[in-house]
DNA sequence: CCTTTAAATTGGATAGACCAAAATAAAAAT
DNA sequence: ATTTTTATTTTGGTCTATCCAATTTAAAGG
């Protein structure tokens, strides 16, 4: 559906260099060639060899060709790969746990000041217009931690900046497919809201309620697509 | 010399991502408008985007644009992420979570085949001597393991398998002077008994409850010193 | 066989066009 | 005023058709 051509054509011709149909040192077919082979553009091809090129499993040579580089090593393909990378359901899973709990601590145990941050991170998170920026995404993962932070647990703060950085890889595709509405992230405003005022009336079940629902929803969300 | 242009194209992009001109998340601008301001054609520029989206630095989303990915640590593990050494109190509440939960998950969803790993690992752990040997706390690990492989999220094995690891440091000091009894050892038998039964029964609730109640109980031990 | 020369091949880059899906703006309905 | 529909615009994906210059290959000449 979503896969491209030349990501498939790349995806070919990286399974017959591996498989040694096409031998290191050897030359691939003139693109026209490969063109006519494949049935595609000239285009396509040229841009399935640019990624195989980025891989450092060709080597694109001005006037001349590309040749196999002599590596043909690891079997792990640069473009399916499968990564050992935690998914998005086992990221969303254990920040729900850590989130929650974070949520639940902070509201028992929270000194003036920490609870102050997080009511500071959560206006500022709203004042920033619910567009697609960096600068939305970062203010709400600076609301995140500063309830990490209010927990108290350094391994609660480090565990979570981890998990914010793994929205990367192949399978986040279908995430970021479905998350990037407008609608979406005014969502996460109003939960943030509610977050906030239940970490602020000092109820810790209903703090960690309300962020686990959340993060409940974002599940539904990933699972859905 | 002969720098081709989509190869200094790609590579002027991405020290505007390295640098931080461009943000993560963000969108770089239209194929189009980079082809005017860069003053190549828009093939060029598609040529230097594929060299990026091969590096996973950018994902090109059809019909939507190009997005600056997170800083990605390449197979970062969750381990390397943390930086400070977390206390005895800090790593217990951590693993009050995990582990409640992973017994909660795998006593609603395991399979056959892992909740039969759990109850060989319980029998293990009850077959040796409730001794201070390396035998018999392997065995316990070994046991807290196979609940966390059960809940078939890969973050919560590899996570406890550090935090089970941190029993050394000054800190833990006088958590071994107050726990290296055999009553106590005993005791862990009898809880791992209970939770086991409790995944069995598939009672997730009670599962969790005894996981962490044993915990709280280790918390309780470590307080009083 | 070696050198020189001419022709054909090849990758680099451009221009312009079309399509379908996505994002956005405008209009209509509630 | 807000939500829902409906046009409109934007955007990446792909293709066709050229032009260029260096390289490779073939041909010609010695």
């Amino acid at each position: 559906m979503s896969q491209k051509v030349y990501q498939r054509i790349a995806g070919e011709l990286e399974k017959m260099i591996r498989s040694g149909e096409l031998k290191p040192m050897s030359r691939l077919p003139a693109e026209r060639d490969l063109a006519a082979q494949f049935e595609v553009s000239r285009t396509t091809i040229r841009e399935a060899l640019m990624v195989l090129e980025a891989g450092e499993i060709i080597r694109i040579k001005d006037r001349s060709g590309a040749y196999v580089l002599p590596v043909a090593r690891k079997s792990a393909s640069i473009l399916q790969s499968i990564e050992a990378t935690p998914g998005p359901h086992e990221v969303l899973q254990m920040r729900r746990l850590i989130e929650g709990e974070a949520c639940f601590l902070v509201a028992l145990n929270g000194s003036r000041r920490e609870i102050d941050a997080i009511v500071d991170a959560n206006t500022a998170n709203a004042e920033v217009p619910p567009d697609d920026t960096p600068e939305f995404h970062d203010a709400t993962k600076q609301f995140h931690l500063s309830i990490a932070q209010g927990s108290e647990n350094s391994l609660f703060v480090e565990l979570l900046e981890y998990l914010w950085e793994q929205k990367s890889g192949p399978l986040w595709e279908n995430w970021y497919g479905s998350t990037r509405s407008r609608q979406n992230r005014i969502a996460v405003l109003a939960n943030n809201q509610e977050v906030t005022d239940a970490i602020v009336a000092r109820r810790p079940q209903a703090a960690r309620t309300a962020m686990q629902r959340h993060i409940d929803w974002m599940i539904s969300r990933f699972l859905s697509y």
